[in-house]
DNA sequence: TTTGTAAGTCTTAACGTTTTCATGAATGAC
DNA sequence: GTCATTCATGAAAACGTTAAGACTTACAAA
């Protein structure tokens, strides 16, 4: 089978003890030929260390586990390179769990990291933890000792280390870049309100609105589940009231949106505006590339893998809380209001 | 800490040996009193075996290894997609590892998985590989005697097992789809020729010409390299000779063709039809949706994976050759040759 | 000569399981 | 009443490492 350090004991004569010494760096007693010797004798039985029993005696496996609710979504494959990467570089190795956003494979797949020893987690929570799910996976995720970081998403009730884009300015810059257009009825096709990323995209929407003395008019949100088929549904719907612009929370909804727009023979951005939310290669490649937010979700991910590294090597951080800013990538999916338009919709109000 | 078996041989009065029979399920002789005991003493302690500790002793670890280039390709993801369903499926887990393509991190995966103790590994070998390269990881992977399959693509120089989908089925199907709709003059733009995957395609592409007896046109072919500019580079050199039909072999580079015949002022597919391979969700959402070939990639997933899992369970298997049928997808980006275009590159030849 | 120190190496326990084999008690056959 | 068998359990080794500490030997200082 595979070569032991016991192997290579015997083939040089020396214990496994100056072995694993030599071997990690700690031989400053053992001279210089001992080591050639055990070097060499590596080489020829093309000896590596059983990773397994050095997990077991080390309690250190090297592995970060990363939970999402799906490696299909563009947003989190990004997220799973940046991290990946980040591993790659430290000599990490990557468990990939994808929940399809049920709780219950939160709850699942937290227990089997533990199992496994892993020494951090990336966690995403499921998009349907309520408050009671949510407080229940995190309350599981401290009880097993294991450092996390919560990405993307976070649970304002429970104090844990995050790394997240800041959601509140994304909306703000999205819809800000609309009323400077001209843009007065700006309909929204959001997320889930019950997570936090939702909710702060809509007070950076009313902020902007705020700002511009527009008034927030519910009849203009309609609640959006990221999904092509919920901007769909969601566009829909809108479609009775009267707006000159959409701000899709994500770019798969905006997908949804722009498709029934243009199916209805709409043309973008003349009849309306439309932005998005993630920038996603694909929306450049569009026919009418679209105006959306860069979240640096990349960069989310070697931050967040960097960090929990780092507290695997030092001291206990007393609270991590990073927050990366997004920023509006202004494409040909907005233009300014058409005065008629506005007069209409003057009229019309 | 975290419970260990021993706490739970103390909590009850029994030895570990008696535990460690009764919950692997091996406590024949056990009478129900005891186990009933010891369940308890699981569930008030909360104990899980630490599977880094079953792992030594076991040799087995319940964990497959995936070599990919890159989790942001939306092929790749749809395969690990598959691959960590099925695991999940059967208790076991999945560790992701990035190549970008570089025939040094498949060798160092490999190695690193192989001391990780993962029992099989899926393997898309890098894209850069040349002869020689592909031979050196093969062997190596040999050499660690970890079960392992091939996906996506093969190596017809090594006898290995593969799960693949039938690229020449696909290239065939793509281009007796356009040669059917009246196209003779029918333009490449393929992935990377020393790549089986590509040169399969292609000789489909050459039976369908065959078949409509079209002379095979070398100036119509393109080498790419699977990339969006890949597929803008091409057509932008293509576009100097006669076509009216362009197959794209993937939609990535597809995409690429569709933004520079667009920007051109070409229409799709009055101008110029244009058939994809990949069928990757954001082909439908395209204005002028894609005609491609699907390829069940998360099926391959799903179906290497049960293999993989099969050979750690049973006695190894022969040689496994799965081949999966990839099918057409007719959109909107193909439609019949029309005729004065037909005349004018008959006048051109 | 004793003592101390350092160099070079090894013995042993530990990590948390599974598994082989042993042991003692109870039961049943003769 | 003896022997064999079955039942119920435990001791100990093993998996492949690391690490604390012990043990030689050599040499220098007192």
């Amino acid at each position: 089978m595979r070569t032991t350090i016991k192997d290579i004991a015997e083939y040089t004569g020396f214990s496994v003890t100056t072995i694993s010494l030599v071997l990690n760096g700690k031989g400053t007693k053992i001279p210089e030929k001992t080591k050639q010797i055990i070097f060499k004798a590596v080489e020829d039985l093309d000896y590596r260390p059983n990773q397994i029993a050095v997990g077991l005696v080390k309690k250190r496996t090297n592995t970060i586990g990363l939970i999402i609710s799906d490696i299909r979504n563009v947003f989190f494959s990004n997220l799973a390179k940046g991290i990946e990467d980040e591993c790659r570089r430290n000599g990490w190795n990557l468990v990939l769990c994808n929940t399809n956003d049920m709780h219950e494979r939160d709850m699942a797949y937290i227990r089997v990291l533990a199992d496994k020893g892993v020494d951090g987690i990336l966690y995403a929570m499921s998009i349907d933890s309520n408050h009671e799910k949510a407080m229940e996976s995190l309350t599981l995720m401290d009880s097993i000792k294991i450092p996390y970081i919560m990405i993307d998403r976070t649970f304002r009730q429970k104090c844990c280390h995050y790394v997240v884009t800041d959601h509140e300015v994304g909306g703000y810059l999205a819809t800000k870049h609309l009323t400077d257009l001209g843009h007065r009825r700006i309909a929204c096709v959001t997320g889930p309100l019950h997570l936090d990323d939702s909710k702060f995209r809509l007070d950076g929407y009313r902020r902007a609105l705020e700002e511009a003395s527009i008034p927030y008019d519910p009849t203009l949100i309609y609640e959006g589940d990221y999904t092509v088929e919920g901007g769909r549904e969601g566009i829909n719907k809108l479609l009775g009231e009267t707006f000159t612009a959409v701000f899709a929370f994500n770019d798969m909804s905006a997908y949804g949106v722009y498709n029934v727009l243009k199916a209805n023979g709409y043309n973008i951005p003349d009849d309306i505006s439309l932005v998005g939310y993630d920038n996603i290669f694909f929306s450049e490649l569009l026919d009418t590339p679209l105006t959306t937010i860069h979240q640096p979700i990349y960069e989310v991910g070697i931050e967040a893998t960097k960090r929990l590294i780092e507290m695997n090597e030092k001291k206990p951080i007393d609270k991590l809380e990073r927050v990366i800013e997004p920023y509006l990538v202004v494409r040909k999916s907005t233009s300014a209001v058409k005065l008629e338009k506005t007069e209409a919709n003057e009229s019309v109000k």
